[in-house]
DNA sequence: ATCAATAAGGGGCTTACCTCA
DNA sequence: TGTGAGGTAAGCCCCTTATTG
């Protein structure tokens, strides 16, 4: 199904397309065997018009597939590329970043900014310094390999109710529950982004497990 | 020694906001 | 004064690594 853009007003001879795409589900599934049912995803296609079509042989397509479209469907987005465009999932970001030609990528400046303001931080921190796994965290701090900080019973549950609740934080919320269980903001950020991605990879195993028990 | 779970690092993309021509 | 382009900051995601039980 496609229905041509304004091709006489723009005339830019491309075509905008909206409509499904099949994936086996078994490729979805990049690590596990069985069912191959077929589902399928909106996709959204630019290409050249139909009545240009046959003239080109390559068509510039880019297919949206299903990022946009399916919510929480994050964690497989490389994979359905990888079926859409026959590579990493990496090209597609590239695809898709028209937007973003302009942007340079500054996570590490972002971090270091982040670690050195902000005194809240450093209230809390001097609070986790008194707790159990707090020694760990200080001896990272000076040179030597990173240690690994366990978060006890207690903080595991506050996160994992808060969860429940809203997967996603405000800022506001970030920082409630960095002080409340005496992190650093930017923990509860990782294990919030953490916890998402085991969620998505838990609805996917369900999913593949009821596809199993109907066939 | 091996493995699974998971905290954290690194890089990329998107969005909102600001400045300036 | 309105508008578009470019820069910046912040947040999120994916992939990966490292640590730990």
């Amino acid at each position: 199904m496609v229905f041509d853009s304004c091709p006489d007003i723009c005339n830019t001879r491309l075509s905008l397309g909206l409509g499904s795409v099949s994936i086996n589900k078994n490729d979805l599934q990049k690590h596990e065997s069985s069912s191959s049912s077929p589902k399928s995803f909106p996709s959204l296609t630019l290409g050249f018009s139909s009545d240009h079509l046959h003239h080109h042989e390559k068509t510039l397509k880019m297919d949206v597939t299903p990022k946009d479209v399916v919510i929480d469907h994050h964690h497989h987005q490389s994979s359905i590329t990888d079926l859409v465009h026959g590579s990493g999932g990496h090209q597609q970001q590239q695809a898709s970043s028209g937007s973003a030609v302009s942007s340079f990528s500054n996570s590490s400046v972002k971090r270091e900014i982040r670690e050195v303001s902000g005194t809240d931080d450093q209230d809390v921190e001097e609070e986790r310094y008194s707790g159990k796994t707090n020694v760990a965290d200080q001896e990272q701090d000076e040179e030597g390999p990173r240690k690994k900080l366990r978060l006890t019973k207690e903080q595991a549950f506050v996160l994992e109710e808060s969860f429940k609740e809203h997967s996603t934080l405000n800022p506001k919320q970030k920082q409630a529950l960095a002080n409340k269980l005496s992190l650093k903001p930017r923990q509860v950020e990782v294990w919030f982004q953490n916890r998402r991605a085991r969620y998505i990879f838990m609805f996917y195993n369900f999913d593949y497990r009821i596809d199993n028990l109907i066939i």
